[in-house]
DNA sequence: CGCGGGTTTGATGATGCTCAAGCCCGGTGG
DNA sequence: CCACCGGGCTTGAGCATCATCAAACCCGCG
């Protein structure tokens, strides 16, 4: 299980890891499998881990005073999961976090120092910047296209970014990751198919 | 001009800087003068500093086709900006940055390796990491409330979190900040009073 | 066959936008 | 001193977008 993240660090840093690198981290993340709806991380819980899904989907989402999820974040396989507000600052997370498929993931702690300790690994320092980097300019994006742009526009720049999140999420949970309902979703598939 | 910024970063690491660390920073950072309307970043420039506001304010904005200007972000003194996209990935900007008040900024420059060198200081580097994770996160529950929560409730929080801004920026770009329009944003205030 | 998850459709209503007008107020210039 | 101007803020009428609610449909599966 810990083949495939050995795999992506190495290509996302394009430097392969020593042979020690890969026993520290052969130590340090703990590997899990998760049912569908089973969860990582739940509202009011501190996250103590930095996951990577190693094979599966999740879904980040927060539920209202009426009850209703939203989604906030979907996850596939070979990307990365936490609250990273709860794990830095060890605050209790307004989040849940869940499995959507079954999946295989790898947990680093944060306790015992063992996130610090992976972290010395200068290959994986990088990957991590760079990760934080991208990310964060993904949800820059995000919010702007979510203030500027229409539910059309959105939903486009989705199809088109991230097809593969129609593979392992259906439409009702791609509508709420877009901020709308099911049903305006609905209507707008329909719309485009007329134009195209 | 310097001073602010050595006593924001004292202040917010909590350990003093050494006499070499000033001294680099002093040589590091180019101080300048921007008068209202001025440029800090125009679109379709490469961002080439990351800017510490001793004092003034500052709004990132994009203008969109119909050539409405929708604000993304404010600042103001004490507060750095740079588009972190185009920074890192030497790649043009989409926004433009101007000072919405006269301004008294520092560039940290990335050319010759001076943002880097600066790194080198631990406690620059651990402040930046802190900051960069607030803003992270400060990014992400802005995504998230203009998702989820409705215009008034946004008003209202920004109202509670960051009641400079009220000081230094006029409703309209308060409303595009927020993203509504200045009419929307005048009902939703006017609302407000009587309830109070 | 019937059930449940997912998707679609339609009717209705709220929220926020657009456009157009007017107000307030602090300059500036005659 | 007044008249005017411009930036900022407010108000109102009509409209677009999207949410809500309710119903139906579709389809794989026990």
């Amino acid at each position: 299980m810990l083949t495939p993240l050995i795999q992506y660090i190495t290509r996302q840093s394009q430097t392969p890891l020593s042979e020690e690198d890969i026993q520290l981290i052969e130590k340090a993340f703990i590997p899990k499998k998760l049912k569908k709806r089973e969860f990582l991380l739940q509202e009011g819980e501190i996250c103590r881990y930095i996951t990577f899904i190693a094979k599966g989907a999740t879904r980040q989402y927060v539920v209202d005073d009426k009850g209703k999820e939203h989604i906030t974040n979907l996850s596939i396989t070979n990307w990365w999961v936490s609250d990273r507000e709860s794990f830095h600052e060890e605050t209790p997370s307004i989040y849940n976090i869940d499995a959507w498929q079954d999946c295989e993931v790898l947990l680093l702690p944060k306790a015992n120092g063992w996130y610090d300790k992976v972290n010395t690994i200068p290959t994986f320092c990088e990957m991590r910047k760079r990760l934080d980097d991208t990310h964060h300019i993904a949800t820059q994006k995000r919010l702007h296209s979510s203030i500027v742009e229409t539910a059309e526009h959105r939903y486009r720049e989705l199809e088109e970014k991230y097809p593969e999140f129609f593979l392992h999420f259906p439409l009702h949970i791609i509508a709420s990751y877009l901020g709308i309902t099911k049903e305006t979703l609905s209507r707008i598939r329909k719309h485009g198919m007329k134009k195209v």
